[in-house]
DNA sequence: TTGTATGCGTTATCAC
DNA sequence: GTGATAACGCATACAA
């Protein structure tokens, strides 16, 4: 800034004003200094450094978006919603995948350490309550969307799922289906574990046992894995009547695998999912979920560029999602 | 760092070196001293700030990857793949969407302002030559794929992809294919309309006449839009007995959409992507494919990290992958 | 073995 | 209308 305001015969201070008319001055720079500016920083081809700014502001005019994994169809619209609202505000939009424990912490350290203004975090896993609201009062506008946690400094998205997975269950037994599988992964402290739990849960108080080879705990994270995992159970002599995903991902890739097999959904087998994505309307049946009936990422976006947006430190606020059940075709 | 180092009785200077024991004063801080100063450190809930320590330091310890679009297997593989490498090599991956004329240029300019260290440029289309070798001059390592661009101070990794191209209409030809059909989406300086066009000049060279009927331009990014835009198409009179499509995700989903009018795959229409992912294993049949056999980013992290890791600014170095038709059920 | 002093590139206050 | 100048938080050469 320095060579550009000697170049423009002016101090650096000028040039910093140009660039971004703040603070004390006005808007009195003369339309002639203003143009030899902007020659000069075009002849050096000057570019501000962030990093500086960033610590003279105490500012980095970035948000941040961290998701366990993206290449989910639910990650992709939700990364693409904040950008754009993010790039509407002036922000620019950080992903970071956190999947993990051991990026979950590294993820949260680089915004302990000033990565962003603000930080959306969809299910962490590890972080508790406390180190939320740590990263919180270091100044991060945070929004979390996690049934765990609540806190009194960030806000916290919750969803209501507990009603949804039980009216499935129910559901599917009054349709005289008992022999069913589970599709999902076991991580660290997952969400889908705990989705699954409050199916057998429900099964187990209408007295229908769980067949312990129908419980597929590892079945991949890509489609071709829960694909061959799908295919392999089906060969088996016992076969399940239904199959409840922990995806909808899972679920459409075990439709696959069971229309591969010469099987009909939902005759032979019931398939049912979580999530509602929109893909799900296009398989053959389409597919019977349990989520949210039309998804949408507003509220983040909302709670998070209100809170950067406000002059003081906001309460904590809740926001709760209902999820329903959506019965289409695969069960 | 200064309420550190008073709290334990030191100077920032020390807290600073023992914090990061560079620079001279050797390794020289006693245990004591240490220890008195890490539980200061704990005990204030001390954080380094970044952007300060960017500052000084002209270096980010960030790398930045930059993805026209996350939501595909294969961006998914990439970043995941990249992802591990940044972290082996201390360093910290930052995800960019750059899908658009506008956010791609955001990017750009984001680079320059130092975001990051070194990034990895995954299909620019609007980017210049000379830019990047701006950005590059600027400091910034850089390794970009792409087939428009040579570099004298980044690196380049090109796919030569033409001869794989023309092998795949050949082959259809010989097969007595002609009445082709093609999915893409027109962006605005589009790769997959490049391959297309490839596929479009080899049929004319053969003398097959394409029906503007069956060239889809904008089949849409998600799953569903391509599956409607086929389903579609197959409902008129005059119907394609061969699939172009753009990418594997558009053929898979062109699959579903025969099967599902009841057609068959091969017989009635055959089916041909582009790229190559996991996912084409298992559709039914297999996908035909053209792309590389075994994908691998390697090549990419290789470049990047090594660049980073030079003292001395190091010359742009071309690699090139090369695709090949690869032969399964669906044509 | 540790402290002093300086500068990294900006922004913003104040004086002129 | 414009220019000095003092931070912002840290890293490092050098002095002690």
């Amino acid at each position: 800034m320095y060579d550009v305001g000697k170049r423009a015969g002016v101090s650096s201070a000028t040039v910093s004003f140009i660039l971004n008319g703040r603070g004390s001055g006005g808007d009195r720079i003369s339309e002639e200094t203003r143009q030899r500016v902007y020659r000069a920083i075009a002849e050096l081809g000057y570019v501000p450094n962030q990093s500086a700014r960033a610590l003279r502001r105490q500012k980095t005019d970035r948000v941040c978006l961290v998701i366990p994994q993206i290449g989910t169809p639910f990650s992709d619209g939700l990364a693409n919603s904040v950008q754009s609202v993010a790039e509407a505000h002036g922000y620019s939009l950080i992903l970071s995948m956190s999947g993990g424990r051991e990026r979950e912490r590294h993820v949260f350290e680089q915004l302990r350490r000033g990565l962003a203004d603000g930080a959306v975090l969809f299910d962490p896993e590890h972080l508790t309550n406390e180190e939320l609201a740590q990263l919180a009062h270091a100044g991060v506008a945070l929004v979390v969307q996690c049934n765990r946690v609540q806190g009194t400094n960030f806000d916290v998205v919750k969803i209501d799922e507990i009603k949804a997975l039980q009216d499935a269950v129910r559901y599917l037994y009054d349709h005289g289906r008992r022999r069913v599988a589970f599709l999902f992964n076991v991580t660290e402290s997952g969400i889908q574990e705990e989705r699954l739990q409050s199916y057998w849960q429900t099964w187990r108080e209408l007295g229908v046992p769980i067949l312990e080879s129908f419980v597929l705990r590892n079945v991949g994270r890509l489609r071709e894995q829960v694909y061959r995992s799908v295919s392999k159970l089906l060969q088996s002599s016992e076969r399940p009547d239904t199959i409840m995903a922990g995806s909808d991902m899972f679920a459409i890739s075990a439709v696959w695998a069971i229309r591969d097999a010469g099987l009909r959904v939902p005759e032979d087998i019931a398939v049912i999912g979580i999530g509602n994505i929109p893909e799900g309307e296009i398989t053959h049946p389409p597919l019977t979920t349990v989520g949210v009936v039309t998804p949408t990422f507003g509220d983040l976006t909302g709670l998070l560029f209100s809170r950067l947006a406000s002059p003081v430190p906001l309460d904590g606020r809740v926001m709760t999602r209902q999820w329903e059940l959506i019965l289409r075709g695969s069960a």
